[in-house]
DNA sequence: CCCGTATATTACCCGTGGGTAACAAATAGT
DNA sequence: ACTATTTGTTACCCACGGGTAATATACGGG
């Protein structure tokens, strides 16, 4: 009796895909949609803030009802816990790849600028710095808290290790870290996509600008010519897409949070 | 019947002042209550975030109940707006100086930068960049969103002023802006007094830190020195006390919105 | 001394939204 | 086909907290 018109979902494959289609073949792999969860209430906590979105609302841009979301979730704060988490995994990679490479201390801080602020411009990136600590119960806050320690001390340690090779002016580590991280955070609280910049254009004007003050070296080399349409480039969002779908398929520890 | 012994609350006669002593002798200048409920409310607010503090909360701390709140605010989210409002009200102070002053484009945006983030240490700074635009009603936050441009203007033009009088290295005005205003405004969101830094040693230092990348002379002149005891920081601490008191006595504009 | 106004209290309403219980439909295995 | 399991649904509970109504207490002016 509610078979509302088929044609009206199947007009876009992957649209923003939501794997129930309203009522009918809602057969599908458990974690494909736990996964469609976290995407949509990710998206609506930052649209309307944690408080004010509603796990009907989460629930209802998904085609199904709220105590659906109880079969693969305990309850709201945990599904917040679970977004903040794909975005600490990503950070974590982010760091890993860094760490991995060869170079200054200058070069691996920009490397990492780079990368954690183009990552601020996506929605799990932005949970990091606009969800609330205080929303989760005391084990994940403290998981949290101590993720947050560990991205700060990756960028400190960069600078402590630039300062040592010479690559970094003498300055005091935390207090540069700080100034970095925290305007890379709030690339977060304003980054729209759409806008007049992309979000990697963003992210690589951003680590230019926020190392040369403490650089030795220059950055002024190249000109002010705009890196669009660059085959490095190209190649460097392929590599992010590359980036998520390794994490959408290592999930590993995260996945088995399954009780049942 | 409720006497509660009178020695707890004589114990302090500023300790962390409530014109309302328990029960009695609550004859007092309505506008004077009416900054206490802002003071505490801010406080409250930015402890526990604006969803969790309850309005009951803040009327406990000030030895009230709930409904006594409604003499002076219309509901909650006007509380909020009206902490708010105090501390934009601190930031066109900031503004106003420093445009009435006289110096390069970098010198102002030096002054401006110091400004800032010093009132980012501070409550009404905090609730600036920590209170959610979303929790107010549709007049009030086309007012914030307005007074956020504002301020971000404001660094801009410096900016723009610094490149054109040749303080500035020439950049994206924009951007930049974007950059020392969001390390500015993570402030707000770390900073606990009662650390290691001062609010206005982590304001010097981030002033210098952030202006140095894009400023044409270098800022390392002086050496790494504190800059305590200086008479010249001395009397800005004065200053800014006198600014504050000036403040709490000409709120000329908001104090007339009272209603009854 | 009494009354009006301001300001506080107690008692209550009620919308909201997270969470649960009971039940139904689809799936997979045998 | 029959049944167990998974995964939905509908209907409900109830704690919480913003907001209001009715009322009491203090103060200030005639």
């Amino acid at each position: 009796m509610r078979q509302q018109l088929p044609d009206m979902d199947a007009r876009s494959p992957s649209d923003n895909e939501s794997p129930w289609l309203p009522f009918e073949s809602r057969r599908r792999a458990r974690d494909e949609k736990r996964e469609a969860v976290l995407r949509t209430a990710v998206a609506l906590f930052l649209e309307q803030g944690y408080h004010r979105a509603t796990l009907n609302d989460v629930a209802k841009r998904l085609n199904i009802t709220k105590p659906a979301l109880y079969n693969y979730f305990r309850g709201k704060d945990e599904i917040l816990f679970e977004c903040w988490a794909i975005g600490n995994e990503l950070v974590d990679e982010c760091i890993a790849e860094t760490s991995a490479g060869v170079g200054s201390g200058l070069d691996k801080l920009r490397k990492l600028t780079v990368r954690y602020a183009e990552l601020m411009t996506t929605d799990y990136g932005k949970s990091l710095v606009r969800f609330d600590i205080r929303d989760l119960n005391e084990d994940n806050r403290k998981i949290v808290q101590t993720a947050k320690r560990r991205i700060d001390r990756a960028f400190r340690d960069y600078i402590a290790q630039g300062v040592a090779d010479g690559s970094v002016k003498p300055c005091d580590a935390k207090l540069s870290a700080f100034a970095i991280a925290g305007s890379l955070n709030w690339i977060g609280h304003w980054f729209q996509p759409g806008g007049a910049m992309t979000g990697r254009a963003v992210a690589e004007e951003f680590a230019i600008r926020l190392t040369e003050g403490i650089a030795t070296t220059s950055t002024r080399k190249k000109a002010d010519k705009p890196p669009r349409k660059g085959n490095a480039s190209r190649e460097e969002q392929g590599e992010h897409h590359a980036r998520t779908a390794a994490r959408a398929a290592g999930q590993s520890k995260r996945a088995r949070n399954r009780l049942r």
